[in-house]
RNA sequence: CGCGGGGUGGAGCAGCAGGUAGCUCGUCGGGCUCAUAACCCGAAGGUCGUAGGUUCAAAUCCUACCCCCGCAACCA
């Protein structure tokens, strides 16, 4: 019996500083979308990681007083708290530091080097000599250094480079034969414009500084960013080793999720890198727009980054991620602000979530006992309700499988919103006054407290922590069959379950002024 | 002429194979009274960045320009 698989990715986090709620949003993406694929059958592997070498990190580790591996072991560990406290449900965590990973960088860099792909040649740049750094013509600040503003020097230094160039065609072909390998379209156009307007090679080693995996034939160099990041896919896979079954099993991934920024790394130097040691590519390269702040792009240098810590501890996990999944268009860019994050709670979580349980409930103790009754025949509104119920986890897989994750919240918010209509149309607590209406009354709470069971089921994977504080409340904590999305069928709740009315899902946050 | 994204009611966005401008929030009025001043209904509010052009018809196509933002090989 083999279940399909799904591999999920998130780049590979550089540990220089902490991380901020620009990295939370690419992580939760990914924990949701894996999360949906578990819920709906997949044997799902979700890889997340951080990418551990280089200059900056040897040198954040000396303004500090430690040594490089201190530095990052404590940074990491920062990471995956934050991990833990976004709940996300990672499959494994590589770290470039790791030796299973050094293994397969320098296998894959010495094959590279033995069938010429990669070879030594002069490297040239603006050496920056306070900041040890090189920068291209381009960086150059009014020909200073961009860092430290100083004068530059033109300088040479011997490096291995990568042809690029000599998979350019290939790359463009597999790009034209697989629509689906950039998305969204628009960053695909992107780099389909960037491989024809020519590659350069790359340059794939450095001997300015040290932190870094040796190149295994020649020591004085290590190797430089991409060839080791990027390989993390597939070594925390275990590839090229003697056990190697994780990657025979899950491997190509479904998606490598990333950050607009990155897509052209993704697309164009990893799958050479692959086409280059033979190894399939990738299925998806999907490539989320930014969280932009006040219009600007949230960056260290303008001192703009939200906490997502402090955003946690002030608002909760669960509305944490679902602003941030709410938020952002698929592809496009959203814009931050604490007031749109209130603004989220406050209308969509507690006015209309939150609201819609608790209102509920609070008619049937009020005017059922408790304990929900068998439906009846369905009339009015009911058949328009109980169809989108039934609609829906189809269209929110359809949606998460495209990535269209704010509008597949915006589905379910669309039963909500009906479900929230339903009860004004159908005024269960004037049915529940009237002994001859009984009948009634209890469809009418059958069929929301049924739909909102649906609605919990759905949002799992966005809100982990949402079905465990609802079941409770719907009385069917112990039946775990009915928190499946395989139990979702109209009408799986089973009458005569007795609910208990908890304290509102979600409070509204009073604005403060 | 480096590459790309964007300028649509107060805010954030959708619409862009041309044919009465839509959604969420906010505002105003009403309803309901089960509910977290929540929910439901209705209304007001836009010369779709500017100037030309094509067309019976342009937010949508073409040209020029203005403004904002990102990238430019180590920022999700």
């Amino acid at each position: 019996m083999s279940q399909p698989t799904f591999y999920i990715t998130t780049p590979i986090y550089y540990p220089s500083d902490n991380l901020h709620i620009g990295h939370a949003y690419t992580t939760v993406a990914a924990d949701t979308v894996a999360r949906f694929k578990r819920l709906t059958g997949y044997d799902v592997y979700f890889l997340t990681g951080a990418d551990e070498h280089g200059q900056k990190i040897e040198r954040a580790a000396q303004a500090k007083g430690k040594n490089p591996k201190e530095y990052v072991d404590e940074i990491v560990a920062g990471f995956k708290d934050l991990w833990v406290r976004l709940m996300v449900d990672y499959s494994d965590f590589i770290r470039t530091t790791q030796e299973r990973h050094h293994a397969v960088v320098r296998k894959v860099f010495q094959r590279l080097y033995e069938q010429g792909d990669i070879y030594k040649a002069k490297y040239e740049g603006w050496y920056c000599t306070p900041c040890e750094t090189f920068w291209t013509q381009r960086q150059l600040v009014e020909g200073n250094c961009p860092d430290c503003a100083r004068t530059v020097e033109l300088l040479q230094e011997e490096s291995y480079f990568l042809r690029l160039s000599k998979y350019a065609d290939r790359l463009l072909k597999y790009i034209e034969d697989h629509p689906d390998f950039i998305q969204p379209v628009s960053r695909r156009n992107e780099m389909v414009n960037f491989i024809k307007s020519g590659l350069e090679d790359l340059c794939v080693s450095r001997t300015t500084f040290s932190w870094g995996i040796p190149v295994p034939f020649d020591r004085r160099h290590v190797v430089y960013v991409w060839v080791d990041a990027l390989t993390n896919y597939i070594s925390a896979l275990d590839y090229g080793t003697e056990n190697d079954a994780l990657f025979r099993r899950y491997w190509p991934a479904d998606i490598h999720l990333v950050g607009k920024d990155i897509v052209r790394f993704h697309t164009i130097i990893w799958p050479i890198l692959l086409m280059a040691v033979g190894v399939a590519l990738p299925k998806r390269v999907v490539g989320h727009g930014w969280l932009l702040l006040e219009g600007g792009k949230m960056s260290k240098s303008k001192g703009n980054v939200v906490d997502p810590h402090q955003l946690i501890d002030k608002y909760g996990v669960e509305a944490v991620r679902y602003y941030l999944l709410r938020e952002l268009l698929f592809g496009a860019d959203g814009s931050y602000s604490e007031d749109s994050l209130i603004g989220r709670i406050n209308s969509d979580l507690a006015n209309d979530l939150g609201n819609l349980l608790h209102r509920s409930l609070t008619v049937l103790e009020k005017f059922g006992g408790g304990v929900l009754g068998a439906p009846g025949s369905a009339e009015g509104p009911d058949g328009e309700l109980i169809e989108l119920a039934r609609e829906l986890p189809a269209k929110v897989a359809e949606l998460v499988d495209r990535l269209e994750l704010s509008e597949a919240l915006a589905a379910v918010w669309q039963l909500v919103g009906r479900a929230n209509k339903y009860l004004d149309e159908t005024a269960p607590w004037s049915l529940g006054k009237d002994p001859q209406k009984r009948d009634r009354f209890n469809t009418v709470l059958y069929n929301v407290l049924e739909v909102y069971r649906i609605v919990t089921v759905l949002l799992g994977p966005f809100m982990p922590g949402l079905p465990g504080r609802v079941w409770p409340q719907l009385g069917i904590t112990g039946k775990p069959e009915l928190h499946t999305f395989a139990s979702l069928d109209w009408g799986k709740l089973p009458p005569g379950v007795k609910v208990e009315r908890g304290a509102p899902l979600f409070p509204r946050i009073e604005i403060e002024k």
